[in-house]
DNA sequence: AACGCATATTTGAGT
DNA sequence: AATATGCGTT
């Protein structure tokens, strides 16, 4: 391990060796900022740093676990694993579970998901008798959201006058009252949405010196990644850590700044040598990643931009190919071009499918190139988009299993009282929250004090609402004694969850109970593995981390040699021999809320920098002239940012010239392309790509022909079978009428104690 | 309260 | 094109 520093180049091994106050490092695409961060975290620790003193905080999960697996090759596991390292939210996330109590929150919080606050958002908008044309819970998100980044809060936005005014014109001046409730709902819930998580961070660090004081202490060498894409609320958290030991390297681009739309500021790495005086900066400007062509070509683009650190990237790589424009009548050719191009590439260099990367400004385009690599069998793998945790029926089991940690949480409670069908719908529910509003307790409180909280609701429903209460206290037992596992497994079936899908017939409908069979078999390996390690494997534990995973997290085995197809943002940080960028339209990229000030123009260039920097090989751009849009084909524009990249750069053909110089052609061009190369309207097939891609193979979890015998015969001692713990014999019975408990040992699972309402056992003669 | 059909709205990136 | 919402029927 002593060697590792002669791998670097000279400005990579002072980053790493310069463990002593602030550093600033400025890595340019392609640079070796990952190496620089995971050596300079490696030689602290060869250094006799222990790893509970370091903080490394990313931007994705992905970022944190490669980072961690690289260091682990240098110094060990052991040492490597006991880092502080992740997301500022996951990190963030976990500090706030250990100090909740010093906020007003328990530390098992549930944490909304985007759904999850919409969701809340509408319902406030509709007690409030809100015009919900001019308030969509999207945008009033959008609003909180900036708040919360800038560290305003509920109380403190009712008077800011600029965040005032600025609702006033948009004719939306409740916003402000909006915020108030549903940051109150939000307490009531016993939840932090992803912002919250940041925020209350904030809070506790004011409120609470002493525990400032004992993460500044803690944290003696902190570390961030991707510094240009923090907010104010991130960079003011870092800022307060660092005070004490003032040991901080942050690392990052300027040039690749793409997320000020989630409120991130490229000040914060601008400002970096006046908020850190005495700050050493480190410039990483040689690209090992790839050709000169494509390196100068992207040096040319970023120039248009202003107000950037000066630095000059450059490669001493072969010169390489040049950039190839592929131009296409319709969507669908697009998608057919780009995909031939590829195969061709596939055959004649004898090149993998991993390879390759098709990335795009938007999920939406996924479809197209879904389609095309299909017909051909060709394998690929897609990220983002509906991510696995937001499919429904796996939101909808998921909201039970929130339930039975934090029965408080609202949005979870709203999902399942009715689902499946027991006779609770919109009247009612809305009856519950309007006493809940009244009261201010939680939907939980309301339904589990009925003489306290009186409904007006007629007998029949008052009993209905009585029995889910009791469903839900009744796994709140079984999660006593249960693992996530089999707490899982019998809420899916005792709820009739997955009987539910399992019966219906539609290709949906399968999927669905495929995508649930795949929770349950992630969440038995969430136990194996973490009764491995010695962690705790309760369902409480289990859903911690849920909300915070996305797609990207969850990379299977048989995932490898595939073409990828990812949104641009998604591809940051990555490379691949070979690019594709595709829809390289007006109006798509740059997108079309993204060209009305200068500043939001220079992301959109930012953005196809990034794009364009991922390329090791050969990138190639391609547009079309009609695209589908709301379901009506569409004329399309070239985009101008193919123009702002050298013609020198760019491998031109006749075609191409002609074609980029008529832009305003409208109409002659949509001639017969329905009928070049046979191309159709994407077939209705095709429309299920997403819900029918299976995600890994399924095991079997459950027998949906199993017959259970009713509960009352079940005796003590008797043989029986169950669905998923084969054959058993049940040792004891305890509790009485609603709660009887069996206590029953299966030779392949060991002891279980099983409620016996929900339990399905089979009497063996 | 559940279901079916007609109409309105959406697609900008992700922890 | 896909999803959300609204309205009428059972």
């Amino acid at each position: 391990m002593s060697n590792f520093l002669d791998e670097l180049n000279t400005p990579q091994r002072e980053a790493v060796m310069a463990k002593e106050g602030p550093s600033l490092v400025i890595a340019g695409a392609g640079s070796g900022k990952t190496r620089v961060l995971t050596y300079r975290i490696a030689h602290l620790l060869a250094t006799q740093t222990p790893p509970w003193n370091i903080l490394a905080l990313t931007f994705t999960n992905k970022a944190a676990r490669e980072m961690k697996d690289r260091i682990a090759k240098v110094v060990g596991e052991d040492l490597a694993g006991s880092l502080w390292m992740g997301t500022f939210h996951s990190i963030f996330s976990k500090i706030l579970r250990s100090e909740a109590e010093r906020l007003g929150f328990p530390s098992s919080f549930t944490i909304y998901d985007t759904t999850d606050s919409k969701s809340l958002i509408k319902s406030i908008i509709k007690q409030l008798n809100l015009d919900d044309s001019n308030y969509k819970p999207a945008g009033v998100l959008g609003r909180i959201s900036m708040a919360k980044n800038n560290l305003i809060t509920a109380a403190s936005y009712k008077g800011n006058t600029s965040a005032i005014e600025a609702d006033r014109q948009t004719k939306r001046p409740e916003i402000a009252r909006i915020y108030e409730l549903y940051t109150a709902r939000c307490i009531q819930s016993g939840a932090m949405d992803f912002d919250d998580l940041l925020l209350y961070t904030n809070i506790l660090f004011r409120d609470h010196p002493d525990v400032l004081e004992k993460y500044q202490k803690k944290f003696k060498y902190i570390l961030v990644d991707e510094y240009q894409d923090t907010n104010f609320s991130q960079y003011l958290i870092v800022k307060k850590l660092s005070q004490q030991h003032n040991n901080i390297c942050v690392v990052g681009d300027d040039a690749q700044s793409i997320y000020s739309f989630r409120g991130a500021k490229i000040e914060n790495i601008l400002n970096f040598k006046n908020d850190y005086p005495g700050h050493k900066l480190f410039k990483l400007e040689q690209n090992y990643r790839s050709t000169q062509n494509i390196v100068n070509a992207a040096n040319g683009l970023i120039k248009k931009n202003t107000n950037q650190i000066p630095k000059e990237v450059f490669s001493e790589n072969n010169e390489g190919e040049l950039i190839k424009i592929i131009d296409a009548y319709t969507d669908n050719e697009e998608g057919y071009l780009v995909i031939s191009d590829l195969y061709e590439q596939v055959a004649t260099k004898q090149m993998k499918f991993e390879d390759f990367a098709i990335l795009y400004r938007t999920n939406a385009q996924s479809r197209i190139f879904e389609e095309a690599l299909r017909k051909r069998n060709m394998p690929y793998k897609i990220y983002g988009g509906l991510s696995f945790y937001q499919r429904k029926e796996i939101k909808d089991l998921i909201a039970y299993l929130r339930m039975i940690i934090n029965p408080d949480d609202s949005e979870a409670l709203k999902r399942v009282i009715n689902y499946p069908a027991r006779g609770i719908g919109g009247t009612t529910v809305g009856k519950i929250e309007q006493t809940s509003a009244q009261n201010s307790v939680s939907l939980w409180q309301v339904i589990n004090n009925p003489t306290e909280f009186p409904l007006a609701v007629n007998k029949g429903t008052a009993t209905k609402i009585q029995g889910f209460v009791s469903i839900i206290k009744g796994f709140m037992e079984l999660n006593e004694t249960n693992d996530a596992y089999d707490l899982a497994q019998q809420v899916a079936s005792a709820t009739g969850i997955l009987n539910d899908l399992h019966t219906g017939n539609t290709v949906e409908e399968r999927a669905k109970y495929e995508n649930l069979e795949e929770l349950l078999n992630g969440i038995r390996d969430f136990v194996s593995t973490n009764t491995q390690k010695g962690e705790p494997v309760n369902i409480e534990n289990f859903l911690e981390n849920v909300a915070l995973l996305t797609d990207q997290d969850n990379e299977k085995n048989d995932d490898k040699n595939k073409i990828t197809l990812m949104t641009i943002h998604s591809a940051k940080g990555l490379e691949f021999p070979q690019v594709y960028i595709v829809g390289m339209e007006e109006e798509l990229f740059p997108s079309k809320m993204a060209v009305h000030t200068q500043q939001e123009l220079e992301e959109e260039r930012r953005l196809f920098y990034v794009a364009i920097t991922r390329a090791e090989q050969r990138a190639t751009l391609s547009y079309c002239r009609s695209r589908y849009k709301y379901g009506t084909p569409t004329h399309t524009t070239p985009s101008r940012f193919i123009r702002d990249l050298d013609k020198s750069y760019i491998e031109t053909s006749k075609s191409f010239d002609a074609k980029f110089e008529d832009t305003d052609t409208s109409g002659e061009q949509i001639i017969d392309f329905r009928t070049r190369g046979g191309f159709k309207k994407p077939s209705k097939a095709g429309a299920n790509l997403a819900a029918n891609r299976k995600l890994t193979q399924i095991k079997k979890t459950s027998d949906p022909n199993f017959k259970a015998d009713s509960p009352e015969k079940i005796q003590s001692g008797m043989n029986i079978e169950h669905a998923q713990f084969g054959n058993g014999k049940v040792i004891k019975l305890e509790g009485d009428l609603n709660n009887k408990k069996a206590i029953i040992f299966f030779p392949k699972f060991g002891e279980k104690k099983l409620l016996l309402r929900f339990a399905r056992l089979r009497i063996i003669e």
